[in-house]
DNA sequence: GTATTATTAGAGTATATACTCTAGTGAGTC
DNA sequence: GACTCACTAGAGTATATACTCTAATAATAC
């Protein structure tokens, strides 16, 4: 693998597990066993860095709420993009942690951003517009499916923050993919009140599986163990 | 005015213009003209700041939140806990920004915040509570009220983030509190499904007044000025 | 081979950051 | 006037951080 790639990899590892904040090029360069002359010879300087892995968080998602016209939109559809979406949210979790940070240092990252959230809340309305479509909720007024897109955005991209924040008193916050998929119990609270009679039950049970398992007692008991 | 509360007022009014992570102690000092060790004399650090501009923070949400429970809640209660606890937001609007790292380097703030957020999660359920007793919303499960209110939460500490962030391509984004209040029509977007016939038009009237006036082209017109 | 280019090491630098230490100053008390 | 004590100045420090510079090595082209 070419060094290049090997830091990209390294950074995006560094930044979930510590926070952008805690992470130095310094550290790494000397993570990666190289030296930082040798970092600094192929990105320019953090931010580069920064903008080249968000530029592959943007590609995965946009990959992910691609929305198929040709056809209509199923439960299983539904799904795969709430589980697509948050795997994704996962694997790039760093980058929400300090946003308004990294877009108030990198001008091309805060335009390009920006038209990523704006593509993410279209493909999301767009998503809605389809599930009514599909007879799986009832068809609402533009405003309110606009509205409503932004609230499940607001609900997805915050998710996390709010388990880490809300969690105990472990100093790191110790997440596992599965809580983080909790946000999908969130999700779908949001739609139950425009469900079809036809499909309420079905999407009930769904979100039946995503339910935290408990409210708010995770006390470093199991969770102690997994933490790294 | 003390000197100690000077350097708290100072380090709020920083810490909000500029972010938490952009201030340091030699600022909030030459802000107020003193010497750093002046500083240091009445806190022992950065987060001691920080910790005692959360108990304020606290103390206001705390006050906001305070459920009158000798009465029926009426739609004006409704309205004044909005906009007080947007009110809230907006003082003390550096400490969601970076509220991860502040927790990671605070075991204090970690704690006393979390315990912070579930007072706010049952106070808001208590509303929606009394909301469905004076007849405004439609009564709920405690299992769906309980995640409902938790999608309040979420988009009432994350309606600003998104503000800034998605705006236009100024360096810091600038916010009114204007601004800030239309995140009172996503809130109130969230009750709709759940609206009493006898309440609905007046609640939806209530949610119009803080529709945003141009959905996305604030693009540094009047708002330049009003810009520091 | 030789020339060129890509890649790397590693010491070094300018600046910043959080915080300390010493030496006071000035207002009140007896 | 001597003493106390809350308060303040300001120089100083250890460490970190982002980044640079030079020189050397490996890879490739001709």
């Amino acid at each position: 693998m070419k060094t290049r790639d090997k830091i990209l990899l390294s950074s995006l590892e560094l930044f979930n597990e510590r926070g952008e904040r805690n992470v130095t090029t310094n550290h790494i360069a000397a993570h990666l066993a190289i030296s930082p002359g040798n970092l600094y010879y192929h990105f320019r300087n953090k931010s580069d860095i920064i903008y080249e892995i968000f530029l592959e968080y943007e590609k995965l998602v946009d990959f992910y709420l691609d929305i198929p016209e040709d056809r209509a939109m199923t439960l299983d559809d539904m799904t795969f993009y709430l589980e697509s979406v948050f795997d994704g949210l996962w694997s790039y979790r760093f980058f929400h942690r300090d946003l308004e940070y990294l877009l108030d240092g990198d001008q091309r990252l805060r335009q390009d951003y920006r038209e990523f959230t704006n593509r993410c809340l279209a493909s999301i309305s767009r998503i809605f517009e389809k599930l009514a479509d599909a007879g799986i909720i009832e068809p609402q007024e533009d405003d309110l499916r606009a509205a409503m897109s932004l609230n499940v955005w607001l609900v997805i991209t915050n998710w996390m923050a709010f388990l880490k924040t809300a969690h105990a008193a472990e100093e790191s916050a110790c997440l596992t993919l599965t809580e983080l998929k909790q946000g999908i119990y969130q999700v779908l609270t949001l739609e139950i009140p425009y469900l079809t009679p036809a499909y309420r039950d079905q999407v009930m049970a769904l979100r039946e599986k995503y339910r935290p398992s408990l409210p708010e007692i995770n006390l470093a008991s199991e969770n102690a163990a997994s933490c790294k």
